[in-house]
DNA sequence: TGAAATGTTGGGGCG
DNA sequence: ACGCCCCAACATTTC
């Protein structure tokens, strides 16, 4: 009897258009199905406790699919180098099977692992899964990586497109013993003293399934509304499978192919936004260091300043800007944050606060379900205006009035800054300009019931041109 | 995938 | 009737 493939589940939860899944079971090989939660690989950019919180659901419902096709996955925690010495030995498996992730640090780890596998002479098939188009085909004309997006789409609707995404395997054929596995419980993912996932069990349902039936809904009722209401935080206009394609729940294929008329302008306005989500993992393969340095190395000279209690502030939703505070709970209490609320909150610590990039960074690294390390410094950076077709350093949002232009009737803001709730919606996105009757009646106490303003917005705009103004004359120094 | 400052235009009130 | 002023609305430039 042959011996057994290993299929190697990383962020590829799901059976459906599966590549290194179905390619295993085709191979006619019993199966063995392996997650490794490896915590020292990744380092300092191992999944934070959201996207622990996600991933175990994740787990449990992909444990619980392909047990009822008869195979067990096993679960192990360590260093995966070490891991699949045992499995294999454990196994005698003859072939391992896997779909590539695109982190530096899993592509170093992934070449030891081929290393090893090949000194064992066990065989291995890496998979494309995550992504639309293969980045190392995507070249300017001069053969260089695209920094620019809109050539750079221009490029990938010019490719070959995506192939039609692979039905579930109907059935499959298991090893007879499997390995061991850990029980998913005792590896702790989920909160506990205190259990402050509340929150994200209101705001999702996890899994591939789950996954489907979101993107089914969106398809048909969302995305042809999608370039008028996308910016509307208060509404759902955005489609939120972000955590699902981070975690592979669906593939990207999946989801550009159930947009049924991407010649409509909400079609192609949506796979545009997919357009950016492979233009960050394009990005980051070019520039191994893009979580930590910033890709115009003008920007090492820039003076952010160091204030905890600011970054405080604006971690715990408490800047005395409505929005920036309304974004800021949206994302501690469900793991999520609206695309726009993203854009405004993280240009507020940038540049109202002159707070570096990588502090919030890391804090959405740490709090998001979707946390994904291409698209989080990719888009931190283009806020920061030092990375690949930034936004101007110039181009300062104005949280005032981004809350009436795209939360017009304050419900976003009322919704997760309740303390707020009472003000008319002609106050609510500026309490500090309502007059005292106003406030009064709404029940707010400035100073009390919610904090002034932490920082003038003219000032504060007027400080962050200033500071961009000295890097501009370092940088002329520099290089005179 | 901004906002503020500055410039231009055109309609209506009015002497 | 005519030109002047005001200012809203829109356009352009600047940060």
């Amino acid at each position: 009897m042959k011996s057994p493939a290993i299929v190697w589940f990383r962020n590829d939860l799901r059976i459906a258009d599966n590549p290194a899944l179905i390619a295993a079971a085709r191979s006619g090989a019993p199966l063995v199905a392996l997650y490794i939660l490896d915590d020292e690989s990744p380092g300092p950019w191992r999944p934070g406790a959201a996207a622990h919180w996600w991933l175990h659901h994740s787990l449990a419902a992909l444990s619980q699919r392909l047990a009822e096709r008869g195979v067990q996955l096993t679960l192990r925690r360590g260093r995966a180098q070490y891991v699949f010495d045992q499995i294999i030995a454990e196994t005698g498996a003859g072939a391992v099977f896997w779909n590539r992730l695109y982190e530096p640090w899993a592509i170093r780890r992934d070449d030891e692992i081929i290393a090893q596998l090949r000194e064992d002479g066990v065989e291995f098939h890496c998979f494309h899964e995550s992504l639309l188009f293969e980045p190392e085909t995507l070249r300017t004309k001069a053969g260089e990586s695209f920094r620019v997006f809109t050539p750079f789409w221009r490029a990938c609707l010019a490719a070959p497109p995506p192939d039609r995404p692979q039905q579930a395997p109907k059935s499959l054929h298991a090893a007879p013993l499997p390995p061991d596995s850990d029980d998913l419980d005792s590896w702790r993912l989920l909160p506990q003293n205190p259990d402050w996932a509340g929150g994200m069990r209101k705001a999702w349902l996890v899994g591939e399934t789950a996954a489907r039936a979101e993107l089914a809904d969106f398809a048909r009722h969302h995305v042809a509304d999608y370039r008028s209401e996308r910016d509307f935080m208060g509404r759902v206009g955005v489609s939120r499978l972000s955590p699902h394609l981070h975690f592979g729940e669906l593939s990207p294929r999946d989801v550009w192919h159930a947009i049924s008329e991407p010649a409509t302008i909400g079609g192609d306005a949506y796979l545009r936004e997919l357009g950016w989500r492979e233009f960050c993992h394009h990005l980051l393969i070019a520039h191994w260091d893009l979580p930590d340095r910033p890709l115009d190395r003008n920007f090492e000279r820039f003076p952010y300043r160091d204030d905890e209690a600011a970054l405080d502030a604006w971690r715990n939703g408490r800047t005395g800007y409505p929005l920036v505070d309304a974004a800021m709970r949206e994302l501690w209490i469900t793991g999520w944050m609206h695309n726009r609320a993203r854009m405004v909150s993280a240009s507020f610590l940038i540049k109202h606060l002159l707070i570096d990039w990588r502090k919030g960074e890391r804090w959405f690294w740490d709090t998001l379900v979707d946390a994904d390390l291409a698209n989080n410094s990719a888009n931190w950076q283009w806020v920061a205006g030092c990375g690949a077709d930034a936004a101007p350093y110039f181009r300062i949002f104005n949280p005032a009035l981004q809350g009436e232009k795209f939360d017009p009737d304050g419900a976003y803001v009322r919704r997760y800054v309740p303390e707020l709730a009472g003000l008319d919606a002609r106050y609510i996105h500026r309490p500090w300009a309502a007059p005292a009757e106003v406030l009064r009646a709404a029940g707010v106490r400035l100073g009390v019931t919610y904090p002034h303003p932490i920082v003038d917005h003219a000032e504060a705009r007027q400080r962050a041109l200033a500071a961009f103004e000295s890097m501009r004359s370092q940088v002329a120094l520099g290089s005179a």
